[in-house]
DNA sequence: CGATTTTTGTACTGTTCCGCATAATATAAT
DNA sequence: ATTATATTATGCGGAACAGTACAAAAATCG
């Protein structure tokens, strides 16, 4: 589509794309901290000269795959909670498209997120301020979504929309967290339940 | 009390619970995979091979701060649970006391279980099993007190005290990682606001 | 072809890190 | 006092780490 130019110089060897989906994996799987620029750039397929070029330093990288990974998660809850389905319909895609994310892969990951920007958020101001922004983004969609059930009467007349997002986000964070504890999908389901229940019965 | 057969050899120069809560601050402050053993040991008043032999290595020296934490925390949540007192009472003092511990101190912390225990669940069993068995303990403290609540009338015939302590659970969960990335006491307390109110509301 | 530009690949530097070896110190038992 | 025991204190060694310098390689342009 929007090609070529024709630029001049050797060309890259590296697949942007692939390569952040590979730093990503890294980090998801260790942490940030715990993640090597070696092993980083093996996932990348990249050399590390590369990757500084490309991407910028440790910090630069990771916050570019946390905003890739927010991006496309804000995507699919949009989608999810399409307002022309019901709402417990789209509470309950949302849940379990979420648990498939957090329990697929050969290990539990849980989300990208919560179980790896959440311990760096103290020492660093920049990936504190995606987490928070992000954790928002997602609030605001839910809360959206509510308000509009509210609306048409889905939700009672006296349910508060903006107090009812903030729960099903809590929702959605507990889900994060316990998926990467280790707890089985029966449990993570039983809560993606209650979740539902609870906020419906408003 | 129990004291002194009277210990032969030098006397330990270190306090080890002043120890412990140094390497805990540490920890909480920085996480598991960042903090070095020189800033552990600075801060726990001791040098390196003391740590070493008194506490074994930096993952064993963790899940005794990560135990004791836990310990910690379970007893003051029994103890605001307090039966004697109304179920809307004792989750408010519940929330209130954590978003005091998660704020407090020069930087918005967090929780330390969930807050660096989390990243680091994936690559350690141990640190998974403390974690998942920590956040099992807290929300079994929960459900035992709700299930009083329906038991006395507090809650109605129809609510599920299972369900709703994963859900009371879930609102500690995301306090926890909201706090540590970055958002405000008004927003923290809206949030237990509106768990309260919708858990009370069955 | 020769010049230019951009990326690749190797190798290096200085630092930090974990864990321990060893010696000095302080107490109790003999 | 001397011996035994337990902790402290210094400092080392080998590995891993983040980031970069530099030259070889691969493309386009003149």
């Amino acid at each position: 589509m929007t090609d070529e130019p024709k630029k001049r110089g050797r060309p890259p060897a590296y697949d942007p794309d692939r390569a952040l989906s590979g730093a990503r994996d890294v980090f998801w799987q260790t942490g940030y901290a715990a993640s090597s620029l070696d092993e980083l750039s093996a996932a990348m397929a990249m050399n590390r000269p590369s990757v500084y070029g490309a991407f910028g330093d440790k910090e630069a990288l990771y916050l570019k795959t946390l905003e890739r990974y927010r991006d496309d998660s804000l995507g699919a809850l949009h989608a999810a909670l399409d307002p022309t389905r019901p709402l417990r319909e789209g509470l309950a895609t949302v849940y379990a498209k979420s648990i498939e994310i957090y329990l697929g892969g050969p290990a539990a990951r849980g989300c990208f997120l919560i179980g790896t920007a959440t311990v760096e958020a103290v020492g660093s101001a920049a990936v504190r301020d995606v987490l928070r922004d992000s954790l928002r983004a997602f609030e605001r969609v839910i809360a959206d979504r509510l308000k509009l059930a509210k609306r048409s009467g889905e939700l009672g007349a006296r349910a508060d929309p903006a107090a009812l997002a903030l729960v099903a986000s809590a929702i959605m964070h507990s889900l994060a967290v316990r998926a990467r504890a280790g707890d089985k999908r029966p449990t993570l389901e039983a809560l993606a339940q209650a979740g539902i229940d609870l906020i419906c019965s408003q």
